[in-house]
DNA sequence: CTATGTGAATTTATTCACAGCA
DNA sequence: TGCTGTGAATAAATTCACATAG
């Protein structure tokens, strides 16, 4: 058992066992090879190993890994073992979407407050979240969420992104599509559906 | 002027680099130099100024390259050039935000046609699109419709793919949070945002 | 004198192959 | 015998450094 650092694209495979972990354990299974769960993610068993041995020794010769184990592991090594507040910031159409989405909650999330700049919007709620004016953001520190997701239109982006580090912001998910300048320590994933659907057509046969 | 292979990476970074030259473009720049784009994208401009290598010739030097032919051979290059009709599968809360999404546009993308199998949602309208029944799917080969987005629940995506599949689709964007198997002539691009915002925890400092 | 384009060097990631443990 | 764990081999991507063109 060897701790390694751990690379970013290895970091970046972590969530997508994880995800096909915690689904095994709910169907009550207790073990499961690196064979076994590389068919059910589409990934190669050796890549598997490879990553878990970053980490590792969690695995059984001739058995297997233990669910569970991995499961407390890796949740551990993301620091989702704590469990996360985060802001969202925009309510739009997106937005909306992502503030009623589920799917959040296995990783230990909780979506805990909502920001629009919008006046008739603020006050309306969504699910059991009030919205509040963009102005509030600054109590983000004393509410303890040092997370957010960016939902705004592309233009206001880069200062709804300023607003939030300086709330004491520490990681952001951006929906926007452009690109935020942000100091160092923080860190910024950007999705944006719209490019990736861009990327099918190079692969589709004409 | 040479033709290498792209690669994976290189393409992944193409609509991004895209986004922004179409961005300039619209404020009526001519010409920029890696340096200036990389700046503008947050890249390095080595990296651009190899990937455009890849398929280049497209630069001045001492000048920078043009925005405008860039912008031409990158569409080509990722078959946007044509146009592209997407269907999208599954109009929940995510769905929706999905079809009404302006972001889709700069890249030729035209979502033409959205299903649920919900028979409340069946012939209601978003936006210019009445939703149709799920056993629709059948008539995307005849309307020239081989995209597809998938925004329905994890437990019916591989039946709705493989329905997709079934109707000529050739290329899908997946946003349900499950491993898609499908033959390999078809590409599967999946964006699980709760996996995205599951890496930032990661990053941040304790 | 500026900025591209690209070989070469370096770093990083993937894949293989198998020794070794349960 | 089955499956992990990991060095070694291979492949790929990034970074550098600079010759070269405008």
């Amino acid at each position: 058992m060897r701790y390694y650092r751990i690379s970013d694209e290895t970091v970046r495979r972590l969530p997508i066992y994880l995800r096909g972990l915690l689904f095994l354990a709910e169907q009550g299974q207790q073990n499961i090879s690196s064979r076994k769960l590389a068919d059910f993610l589409g990934v190669n068993s050796w890549q598997i190993r490879k990553d878990f041995s970053y980490f590792g020794g969690f695995g059984t010769r001739g058995v297997g890994y233990s669910i569970e184990k991995l499961i407390k592991q890796i949740n551990k090594i993301l620091k989702l073992d704590v469990g996360h507040k985060a802001a969202l910031v925009g309510v739009g159409n997106l937005g909306s979407a992502v503030l009623i989405y589920p799917g959040f909650r296995i990783y230990g999330f909780d979506i805990a407050a909502a920001f629009d700049a919008n006046p008739k919007k603020v006050g309306r709620k969504i699910r059991n979240i009030t919205i509040e004016d963009i102005s509030n953001l600054q109590t983000l520190k004393k509410r303890k969420i040092n997370l957010a997701i960016i939902a705004v239109p592309r233009d206001a982006a880069q200062q709804t992104a300023d607003a939030l580090i300086k709330a004491g912001v520490k990681g952001i998910l951006n929906f926007s599509p452009h690109y935020i300048a942000v100091p160092k320590k923080v860190k910024v994933i950007t999705i944006d559906i719209a490019m990736d659907l861009a990327r099918l057509p190079y692969y589709m046969p004409t």
